[in-house]
Parts: C-alpha cells; sequence; structure tokens
DNA sequence: GACCAGGTCCTTG
DNA sequence: CAAGGACATGGT
C-alpha cells in the first residue's frame, strides 16, 4: 500500500470542510424525480432560482415523472421560467421525462442498470451532460460516483491539486468509496465554493487556505 | 450596470 | 481536443 500525497489532501480538504461546514443533507429534494429535474433546472442557474422553479410545479402538482411527460412544453416553460434558460429546459425536461418514462416507466427502476451503462444511458439524452448524470447517479439513484462540478475543478486547481474532470473523479473515488461519503463531498465543495472559493475569492477566513495556491500568490 | 449562478450543446480552428 | 457563443432569470 503506498500513500499518496495527493489523497492524504483529498481527504484532509475532506474532514476540514464537513468539520467547518458541518453536514449538508444533500440533495434538498424529497423524491428521486425531483433530484432529476433539480439536477436539469440548476444547471449554470442559482439553486434560489431553482427553488422557485420547483415550488411552481409542485403548486400545480406537475412534480411527477408521468405528468411532467404530459404537459404542453409552454406552459411547463412559463412554470419553471426563475430557474433561466427556461425554454430549453422545458423542452429537455419533457423529453427526458418522456424517454425515461417509455424505457423504464419510473426513476427508481433505473437502479437495477450498471453503473457504467446508467451513464452511458444518461449522457445519452440531450440537455444531460457529465455534471448533471453524475448528480443523477449519485443523488437520485444512490449509486457511488463523484459529481465533479465547475466549483469542484476551480477549488482542485487553486489546491494545487489535479484538475481535469476525469482525473478528479477517479482520485476522489479512489479514496471515497461510500455513497454517503461520496454525496457529503460534493455538497461541500459546492459550499466552500458559493462563499469562499469564487472567481473572484473570498480568501479571509477561508478554511482551506493553506492547502491554497492563490492564497499564497503562487499562481492566477 | 456588470458579474455570476450546483452546464450543455453546437460550431470552429 | 480547446475555445467561443447561445441559452435567460434573479441576486449582489
Amino acid at each position: 500500500m503506498i500513500f499518496s500525497t495527493i489523497n492524504e489532501e483529498i481527504e484532509k480538504i475532506y474532514h476540514i470542510l464537513l468539520e467547518f461546514f458541518g453536514h449538508q443533507g444533500w440533495w434538498p429534494a424529497e423524491t428521486s424525480y425531483e433530484v432529476v429535474v433539480g439536477a436539469i433546472l440548476t444547471q449554470n442557474t442559482s439553486w434560489r432560482n431553482v427553488k422557485k422553479a420547483i415550488k411552481n410545479l409542485k403548486e400545480n402538482n406537475l412534480l411527477d415523472l408521468k405528468k411532467i411527460a404530459e404537459t404542453d412544453i409552454d406552459f411547463l416553460a412559463e412554470l419553471i421560467k426563475p430557474s433561466g434558460f427556461y425554454r430549453q429546459k422545458a423542452i429537455r425536461l419533457k423529453n427526458i421525462s418522456l424517454v425515461i418514462l417509455k424505457d423504464f416507466g419510473n426513476i427508481e427502476n433505473m437502479r437495477n442498470m450498471d453503473t457504467e451503462k446508467v451513464m452511458e444511458y444518461l449522457l445519452s439524452l440531450n440537455g444531460v451532460g457529465c455534471e448533471t448524470a453524475e448528480s443523477i447517479l449519485l443523488y437520485a439513484l444512490d449509486k457511488p460516483v463523484f459529481v465533479v462540478d465547475s466549483y469542484t475543478i476551480r477549488i482542485f486547481g487553486r489546491m494545487g491539486l489535479p484538475e481535469k474532470r476525469e482525473d478528479i473523479k477517479k482520485n476522489v473515488m479512489n479514496i471515497f468509496k461510500d455513497v454517503n461519503d461520496l454525496k457529503e463531498f460534493h455538497a461541500l465543495l459546492v459550499e466552500l465554493g458559493k462563499n469562499y472559493c469564487k472567481k473572484i475569492p473570498v480568501c479571509n477566513e477561508c478554511p482551506l487556505n493553506e492547502y491554497c495556491r492563490y492564497y499564497r500568490g503562487e499562481n492566477e
């Protein structure tokens, strides 16, 4: 067994963040389908805005695979307007729901498939890219997958860790095998990204300063 | 008013 | 492959 510096650093970061921010309890949703909807709606969009869209769907009793699959696209677009890119997202959301309904009947039925297979399947859907697919796998289907988003890439870059999404994913999944750890870690990284590791960083009080190249003025 | 937000797709070089 | 534009609302 060889101890890698990178692994130790990643593990250390996880524990610092957990201590600093506490347990995140992601994904904030009542059903697995709600995770899927949220994952689409939050693409390049603040969760604050997504919540409004989800609220609209719930108030219309539409947060259901079968119902969205039958909903008029223009009406759907109107409801999810606050989440931005709403015309695109309405089309994609309805299409994705239709296809999943046809192929599986419901989200839960996707759990029986191999992780690799579901990943491939999800990526084939228009509007589902790497991050959305990973989010669905981890948070809707409870598959042990690490979600790499733009915050993660930025944070790893600032820490001097691997910056390519597949490298990040490999490294993290090599350390954390447990679904709950993977869920927690991604949520914690988003929390750090939102509050400290921004494009214009808030280094004061950032819990990861001692690991940050940027803070030490070594790059950027 | 500028900039950013829990991306993805399509087109170009 | 990398880079650039389109998609759009709402908060700081």
